[in-house]
RNA sequence: GCGGCUGUGGCGAAAUUGGCAUACGCGGUGGGCUUAAAAUCCACUGGGGUUUUCCCCGUUGUCGGUUCGAGUCCGACCAGCCGCACCA
């Protein structure tokens, strides 16, 4: 008897895979069409479980939707530019190429060697010109839409990364690269994607994803996006001397119906008008210096967060336009410059913030709002902002009305007056893409003296990366220091001129790549429009909560545009997204900075692909972290044995019968023994629910035990030739081979031919499973008194109410707890339970 | 502070719809096979009792509610994790 020898059967199959192609797909409009797709890995350390925990749970998915007649589109690709490799490049005193390039390689060995079902004709890699001449195109054509646009301002500066980065990558003030590195604030001319231009349908068309995304992801970006309604409104300044007629402040508010009760204006200390405020004003001297303090005081995030609220007044005042009543303009620390228009009105009485900023420096708290119904708030017993709506009070022509009304009207009377409007303020800002690296998308810009930004041509994109750069991981973007990049000609009046030495966030890459999988080598265009319309949208995206926000939120922006370009007809490229949890090992996700990982290849090694498969799936539910276990996975490689061995046994007597339910031929087996009945029935019970595990649930773990508790059962009723004809024996294994194949590839399609099939397993489809077959005769059906378990009763399935009950009530167990009682009723759930209910 | 998720044996976990809680696996204990070990096979593994193909009791973070019946539904609380966080 030959042993299980997970490597020697796992090369066999995975070279006749390749050699059948059998994973190759092509857009066929007479099959339905199914696009499931892993995130992209970043080529970067070594493979681990992590990675392959994702990439078997999508394997599982496209296996299943292949078995179930889909055209099944499973791409894989390279996230392949970015910082890290820049970094090691230096380190290593090598090109970024050449490190990026041998971590694919590698990263394909092991992904080749877990037998997943790739169409590697598809491998795309985001840093070759082929692929990132089309960041370029994008960007020329939303640059020809004023989508991108360039302007200098306050951005996000990682000293260790020497480059720009966008909100979405800043954590908690620290860079998400380096956690231990606080952001710098710094002012740079760079290139911004009007993400905001999509504030609205991004938020709006979350109610789509609904059901088919997580809804943590929803809720995430639905905060992230932060929408709110409310106005803004204008204040004079009522004694700016410097004859600056009409200078006013304004504020966005959410509860202008609360404006009568501002006791001051509190103006962010970055807004632009503080320093012409101060100018010549009573308190310009102390003014000044607590500004610089205030400016210079610490960016850091958790200490902003416990930080008391200070401000100081500015010397200066500002009329109501509602009741021309004059009010004190303050600067205060708590105010975001990013935020609205960088000015509030403080409402002390009605606003948490307002109320601890006034009691701190005395300003009034007058109340305008009363609670509908309830205590009424007094002036003397204010301990807390009351920030619920009500009823207006001491807001001169509006006094009485609801929040809602009062709301309403005075937004209408700001907007009639000229000095208000409403509006809706979000939090999402537009999207900085420049980076001052080297290994990165080139963008695509001239800079002329006399023609100033010039887009580059089409027919002269890519624009490609100079092949020698001069890496030192400091100052400005290496390219900048390659004169033969730099200096061009300027594409309109032919004078000299700069390129754009930017480049690219590579989230631009991994914002539209998997439009690229359908039509990877296409020259002309990203993609043909027809392969996309087959494929589109995806119909599983599996990947990490950790991409909740930025990529999936970028993604979301680029398939509008796309939409708004023409270049797509669907505003949502994923219709339906998996969370998969993480691989943990001593309760913390695997990294080589934590020395806690557990590598792919070792796991190939130790004990083959598919064990490691299979452990990944059963040790949890996908969604949930998993904690690596060098011993439990020792259950999972005993259960492949014990399969292994179990088929092995029987082969030689099946393999010359004819198959039957596997086939999916009409005419099904039938059970003639007692034993061939017991063994007939829980197969096609497992096959039942495992079917649904599969499809719908995605309980992989639950499925495993499934199947694993069919094999227990068949290894009970050995010897099977004592009593089970070959064929019902025959039926029955390959009924439990195909429910591996999904998850356990390489020893099913090992089975499947120890069972006498010349064509290979991947042919077979899903098996149909019997009801017939599957049905109880004979059932155990729980008799409860009040509600708890006092016997059990074997009867024939189906047996009515009224023959029961008598044999419930003669049960043993139950006469005790009945007698001397009187039965008040019965419920009955058919071939289950029983319940009696005595008083 | 706001929002979300989670809480079940020694451990990972299971339980369509409210219907036998702890399936499946790990670990552990005992046994068969072996000179021995590994592998493998068998039995047991919430507590207690016992006449051991038998009986009783407890139990899904805590407290309460709905229900004939709650791990599952509702309310409050506790703990842990994640996200957002002075967003006006």
């Amino acid at each position: 008897m030959a042993e299980y020898n997970p490597q020697a059967i796992e090369a066999k199959w995975q070279k006749r895979w390749e050699d059948a192609r059998v994973f190759e797909t092509e857009a066929d409009s007479s099959k339905p069409k199914y696009y499931v797709l892993e995130m992209l890995p970043y080529p970067s350390g070594t493979m681990h479980m992590g990675h392959m925990r994702n990439y078997t749970i999508g394997d599982v998915v496209a296996r299943v939707k292949r078995m179930r007649g889909f055209n099944v589109l499973h791409p894989m690709g390279w996230d392949a530019f970015g910082l890290p490799a820049e970094n090691a490049a230096i380190q290593n005193n090598t090109h970024p190429r050449v490190w990026t390039n041998n971590n694919i390689a590698e990263f394909q060995r092991v992904l080749r060697r877990f037998g997943f079902s790739f169409d590697w004709r598809r491998e795309i890699s985001t840093c070759e010109p082929e692929y990132y001449r089309w960041n370029q195109w994008f960007f020329l054509r939303m640059w020809e839409r004023g989508l991108a646009y360039r302007k200098k301002s306050r951005v996000n500066w990682c000293p260790k990364c020497c480059t720009v980065l966008a909100n979405e990558q800043v954590v908690n003030g620290y860079c998400w690269r380096h956690e231990d590195t606080l952001v710098e604030t710094r002012e740079i001319e760079q290139w911004f994607l009007k993400t905001t231009q999509y504030a609205e349908q991004l938020l709006d068309d979350l109610k789509t994803l609904e059901g088919g995304w997580p809804d943590r992801v929803i809720t995430m970006q639905r905060n992230w996006i932060g929408k709110s309604s409310g106005a803004k409104v204008r204040f004079a300044v009522a004694d700016l001397v410097d004859g600056a007629a009409g200078a006013s402040i304004e504020v966005f508010t959410t509860r202008i119906d609360t404006i009568y009760g501002a006791s001051a204006l509190i103006l962010a200390p970055a807004h632009p008008l503080v320093t012409k405020l101060l100018a010549g004003s009573s308190e310009e001297v102390a003014g000044r210096a607590k500004l610089q303090e205030m400016r210079a005081s610490s960016v850091k995030a958790e200490e902003l967060e416990t930080a008391d609220k200070v401000g100081f007044f500015t010397g200066r005042y500002a009329l109501n336009p509602f009741s021309g009543t004059k009010i004190p303009v303050w600067v205060g620390n708590f105010v975001l410059m990013e935020y609205g228009t960088g000015g509030v009105m403080c409402v002390p009485a009605h606003d948490e913030r307002d109320f601890e900023f006034a009691t701190k420096y005395r300003l009034a708290i007058p109340i305008v709002v009363q609670p509908k119904d309830g205590e009424q708030l007094g002036a003397e017993k204010l301990k807390e902002a009351y920030t619920e709506y009500g009823v207006s009070v001491n807001s001169g022509p509006y006094s009485g009305l609801s929040t809602e009304e009062a709301m309403a009207r005075m937004s209408a009377d700001a907007e009639a007056q000229g000095f208000g409007k409403r509006e809706t303020v979000f939090r999402l800002k537009d999207w900085g893409i420049s980076r001052q690296r080297y290994w990165g998308t080139p963008i695509p810009v001239i800079y002329c003296p006399n023609d100033g930004i010039v887009a580059v041509p089409d027919a002269d994109l890519p624009v490609l990366l100079p092949t020698n750069p001069k890496l030192t991981g400091m100052g400005e973007s290496p390219l900048a220091a390659t004169p033969e990049f730099v200096n061009v000609r300027c594409p309109k009046c032919g004078g000299d001129a700069r390129r754009e030495t930017d480049t690219m966030d590579t989230f631009v890459d991994s914002s539209w790549y998997f439009y690229r999988y359908c039509d990877p080598h296409n020259d002309k265009a990203p993609y043909d429009k027809h392969k996309v319309e087959y494929w589109f949208p995806i119909d599983q995206y599996i990947g990490g909560i950790t991409h909740a926000i930025l990529h999936l939120l970028y993604s979301r922006f680029w398939c509008k545009v796309m939409r708004d370009l023409g270049l797509v007809t669907h505003s949502e490229p994923i219709a339906r997204l998996f969370t998969q949890g993480m691989v943990q090992k001593g309760g913390v996700a695997m990294s080589k900075s934590r020395g806690n990982v557990v590598g792919a290849e070792d796991m190939a090694n130790k004990y083959g692909a598919d064990t490691g498969r299979l452990y990944t799936l059963f040790a949890a539910p996908p969604e949930k972290d998993l904690e690596w276990s060098e011993e439990s996975i020792e259950g999972s490689w005993r259960f492949l044995n014990r399969v292994y061995r179990l088929v092995e046994r029987h082969a030689h007597a099946v393999r010359g019968v004819k198959s039957v339910s596997a086939d999916g031929a009409q005419k099904r087996t039938t059970a003639e023994s007692a034993k061939e009945k017991q063994l007939l029935r829980k197969t096609h019970q497992t096959l039942r629910r495992v079917t649904l595990d599969f499809e719908t649930r995605w309980h992989f773990n639950a499925a495993i035990a499934l199947i694993m508790e069919l094999t227990n059962e068949i290894h009970a009723l050995e010897p099977l030739d004592d009593g089970v004809r070959p064929e019902v024996q025959k039926d029955v294994l390959e009924l439990l081979t195909l429910m591996l194949a999904p998850m356990t590839p390489h020893i099913a399609a090992e089975m499947w031919e120890m069972l006498g099939h010349e064509e290979g397993q991947w042919m077979a489809a899903w098996p149909a499973f019997d009801a017939e077959l599957a049905r109880e005769t004979e059932v155990e059906i729980v008799v409860q008194v009040n509600g708890r378990v006092r016997g059990k009763l074997r009867v024939p399935a189906g047996m009515p109410e009224e023959q029961i009950i008598p044999l419930a009530v003669a049960e043993p167990g139950v006469a005790p707890h009945i007698e001397k009682k009187r039965v008040v009723k019965h419920i009955v759930v058919a071939d289950k339970l029983i319940n009696l209910v005595v008083a």
